[in-house]
DNA sequence: TAGCTGCCCATGATATTCCAAATTTACACA
DNA sequence: TGTGTAAATTTGGAATATCATGGGCAGCTA
C-alpha cells in the first residue's frame, strides 16, 4: 500500500527520484503509469503494472461502448505516460503532465492506497487545509465509524459485533 | 490491545522507545504508521500492520470520490509517518508530527483499543481533566449501560449471568 | 551537429543498524 | 518483608548502509 507523503525534486534534466517506500511497493517492477487524476484536482495520479492489470480488468468488465468505459479508456488509458525507472529509481516527468499539474522544482508524492499522487506543493497545502477543515464535520467521523465497525463485523475479529452505534457511543 | 498510560523520552537524536506492552500488542511486526488525531485534539495517533489494514478495509468500503473518504485518506493514509522501529524498540518521530502535536523532551503514550496516542504530558493532563469532569455526566453512564447491555445480549450471554448483584455489594 | 535519452558512477546527507552501558523491573530466597 | 540476583528494558553513541541528487559519457534521433 503506497502510504504516507514525500518531497522530491525535479532536477535540470527533468528527472525526478522516486521515493524508495513508493519504489519497493511496484514490486520489483520498474514500470510506473502517470496519468492526470479524474477528480479534477490538479494532481497527477501513478501506479505500477498491478495497479494497471486492477484497473485493465475492471475496465473489461465495462459494456464495451458504454459512455463509462469510453470516459475512463481515454483518461487512464490513453492518457497515461507508460515511464520506466532507471537505475536509481528516477523516471522522467513528460512535458504535458507537468505543464497540466503546474510541476516545477519541487514536488510532493502522496500515498493513495493503491495508488500514489504527485502535486505541486502549493497545491497540496491548500488541498490538505481544506482536507482538515472538512475532518472537523462530525459527519466524517460517523461514517468512518459505521464503517469500520462494519469491517470489524465481517471479520469476526470479536470486537463490537452490533449492526448499529448505540446512541451517544460516537462522540 | 493498547492499554494504560506510559510516558517516555525522546533523546537528542528523535527516537523514542516504544513502551513494551505496545510492542507486544503490534504483533511482531516493527512496522509503526503515526498520524495527526482526527478529532482536532493535538495528540498523534498511532497502530501497526493490523490497524493499517483494517483502515484500507474501512476506506475501501467507501465510495472513491466522495468526500469522507478523501478526507480519510488524505490524513491517514497520504498524513501518515510510516516508520520502522529498531533493534532496542524506537522509533524516529517525523519532525513534522512532532511540531504539529507540540512534542518535545517527555511525552506520554496512552492506549485507545485498537490504537495508540501520543501526547504532549501537559496536553494529556488538560485532555484527562477534561475527561473528567465529562465523567460525571449521567448521560456517559447511561449511555455506556445501553451499549453494554446490547453487547451482552448480542453475545448470547442474555444478561448478567454471575453471581448475583447486591446493591452495594462491590466494594 | 545539436539535442535528447538512457546508463553509469560519485558524493553528501540522511537514516538505519549495531554495540554497550545504565536503569528499571521481576523473581527467588532468606 | 526485605534483599540479592537475574532478566528485561531503556538509554547513549558510533559504525554502517541507504537514498536523493548531481554530473559525465555514449548512442540515438532529428
Amino acid at each position: 500500500m503506497f502510504v504516507s507523503t514525500y518531497e522530491s525534486a525535479i532536477d535540470a534534466k527533468g528527472r525526478v527520484s522516486i521515493p524508495a517506500p513508493f519504489r519497493a511497493e511496484l514490486g520489483g517492477s520498474s514500470r510506473i503509469f502517470l496519468w492526470q487524476a479524474l477528480d479534477g484536482s490538479g494532481c497527477l495520479e501513478g501506479g505500477g503494472e498491478a495497479l494497471m492489470a486492477m484497473y485493465r480488468a475492471t475496465l473489461t468488465r465495462l459494456a464495451p461502448q458504454s459512455d463509462v468505459r469510453k470516459v475512463l479508456v481515454n483518461r487512464i488509458i490513453a492518457g497515461s505516460a507508460d515511464l520506466k525507472m532507471d537505475e536509481t529509481g528516477r523516471i522522467k516527468l513528460p512535458e504535458d503532465l507537468c505543464k497540466a499539474a503546474e510541476l516545477e522544482g519541487r514536488i510532493k508524492f502522496a500515498g493513495n492506497m493503491d495508488s500514489f499522487q504527485i502535486w505541486n506543493p502549493d497545491k497540496h497545502a491548500a488541498y490538505n487545509a481544506s482536507m482538515e477543515a472538512a475532518a472537523a464535520s462530525p459527519d466524517v467521523m460517523a461514517a468512518f465509524g459505521r464503517a469500520y465497525s462494519e469491517v470489524l463485523h465481517q471479520q469476526g475479529a470479536g470486537h463490537y459485533n452490533g449492526p448499529k452505534l448505540v446512541e451517544g457511543g460516537e462522540s
